[in-house]
RNA sequence: GUGGCCAUAGCUCAGCUGGUUAGAGUGCCAGGUUGUGGCCCUGGAGGUCGAGGGUUCAAAUCCCUCUGGCCACCCCA
């Protein structure tokens, strides 16, 4: 019988690599809050309806993605494919933006869709976002765009490509969809098979067809389709990241699939991530998703950025932070009757804040210090027969190469003076 | 969901057109040192060659199915 392993597109985290999942989380807080923005959670699971709902039929995700099942009592239930609807669920739903506009909150956790998985593409995915909730304001597309730019930033990820477009406001994309299909509708015969499928269902997505790109090519561009005070929005939005110092690319053919989007869509994009996967995140304005939701009409902007593709970004730059240590102190016993002795020691120096683990294996001496060497324990802890007949221990700097023999009481402060004083030595 | 490449020790990989008990490096454990480390020397453990079936006197090697990974589509993060 093969053993078991994760289910396909899964992956487990690793001790090794929590440190660069824990900072890509942690950045991310950090930017977001500086912004204003709070942390949110929503469950990891929701009525199916509200994403059949909200994020569309005729869209993949909905059709063929979702994680769906039903209750013994007959709910109809589905593991999030994304934060968006539910993010907007909740904070209409606890009337926060009857106290504040724009209600301005942050995310992170695992999404769930049913792909076939490759680099990159996971089955359990995990991003990270912020939503503005509330107000209609090209300085607030900004900020939200803004606020992925300086993450990236302070990640240390180079080679952002920012993308952007307009598709206008909700007439203006019935207008554009319009255009569309008139221009279409006499290539018919030539477009392939997605394509025929996306003039019904989805006629924005006939942009990005990577089979009819020639026709793509000349169409009729979004900007047609705007009205004045759309091109003015855009042109605001444009205004303010100049004005921040965020350089972008205008890319007409750039289109969140769904009818509730309006204005502006982006997507962040990085040259070492190639063909399919070659975005690292994206949003948008989403001022209709409320009122599909059943609320109260209420604009919204946000982004979704996966934290799995940020995470090969820094791995092929050969960033990232350094491993994490197990712990900074190795108490070491020497013989079975000093176990209980050393095992004092360890929970004392735990209780003065120390990282510290316990050796009270039967083996040499010279093993347990590599093996605290390979621990990345900074200071070793000794104690045998004469330091129990004693009350004493020997406190060894494994920097310094050098321990001195000290009384009980007098270990935690030894052991903090060691690690305070930051020396590395010649490890 | 469609098409293709791949799967040998914990890790990185050898293993020629089928031919004895499947190897190396590294890591792990132990000894070299009655209680002093990062090096070195010696030894050891660890593989039903991803799983199942088939062809053959004989399969890690050839064929089929499954599982998983990767790549290109599709789409997205």
């Amino acid at each position: 019988m093969p053993p078991i392993q994760s289910p396909k597109g899964t992956r487990d985290i690793l001790p090794a690599d929590m440190a660069a999942w824990d900072e890509i989380y942690a950045t991310h807080a950090r930017v977001a809050e500086a912004h204003g923005y709070r942390a949110i959670q929503t469950p990891i699971f929701e009525a199916t309806e509200m994403f059949e709902r909200g994020i569309g039929a005729g869209t993949d995700i909905v059709d063929k993605e979702m994680y769906s099942f039903e209750t013994s009592g007959g709910d109809r239930l589905t593991l999030r494919p994304e934060a968006t609807p539910a993010t907007l669920r909740a904070v209409l739903g606890a009337h926060l933006d009857q106290e504040r506009r724009p209600v301005r909150v942050h995310y992170a956790g695992p999404m769930f869709r049913h792909d076939r998985p490759q680099r990159g593409r996971y089955r359990q995915l995990h991003q990270i976002g912020v939503e503005a909730i509330g107000e209609r304001s090209p300085v607030i597309d900004a900020e939200v765009i803004e606020i992925g730019w300086r993450f990236y930033e302070a990640l240390g990820i180079d080679g952002i490509d920012l993308q952007i477009n307009s598709l206008g406001d909700l007439d203006d994309r019935r207008r554009y969809r319009q255009m569309l299909v008139d221009f279409y509708t006499p290539h018919l015969a030539g477009l392939c098979d997605d394509c025929r499928r996306r003039i019904e269902i989805n006629p924005l997505r006939l942009l990005d067809c990577n089979q009819d790109a020639h026709l793509a090519a000349i169409a009729p561009p979004a900007s047609n389709a705007l009205s004045p005070a759309s091109s003015e929005y855009f042109e605001s939005v444009l205004g303010c990241l100049r004005d921040a110092g965020i350089t972008c690319t205008i890319n007409r053919h750039l289109v969140r699939g769904l009818d509730y989007y309006a204005h502006t869509a982006f997507e962040f994009w990085h040259t070492s991530l190639h063909g399919a996967q070659n975005a690292l995140g994206g949003g948008g304005r989403y001022d209709g998703l409320a009122e599909v939701l059943g609320f109260p009409a209420t604009p919204g902007v946000g982004y979704a950025l996966g934290v799995d593709r940020a995470l090969i970004v820094l791995q092929d730059a050969g960033a990232g932070p350094a491993a994490a240590t197990d712990a900074d102190v190795v108490v070491c016993s020497l013989g079975a009757e000093s176990v209980g002795y050393a095992a004092a020691l360890a929970r004392q120096l735990r209780a003065a804040g120390h990282r510290v683990i316990l050796d009270a294996a039967e083996r040499r001496l010279d093993r347990k210090l590599r093996n605290a060497d390979r621990l990345g324990a900074r200071v070793c802890v000794i104690v045998g027969d004469n330091e129990l007949a004693a009350r004493t221990a020997m406190v060894r700097d494994l920097g310094q190469r050098d321990q001195q023999s000290v009384a009980v009481d007098a270990v935690n402060n030894t052991v903090t003076a060691i690690l305070g004083c930051g020396g590395e030595g010649d490890k």
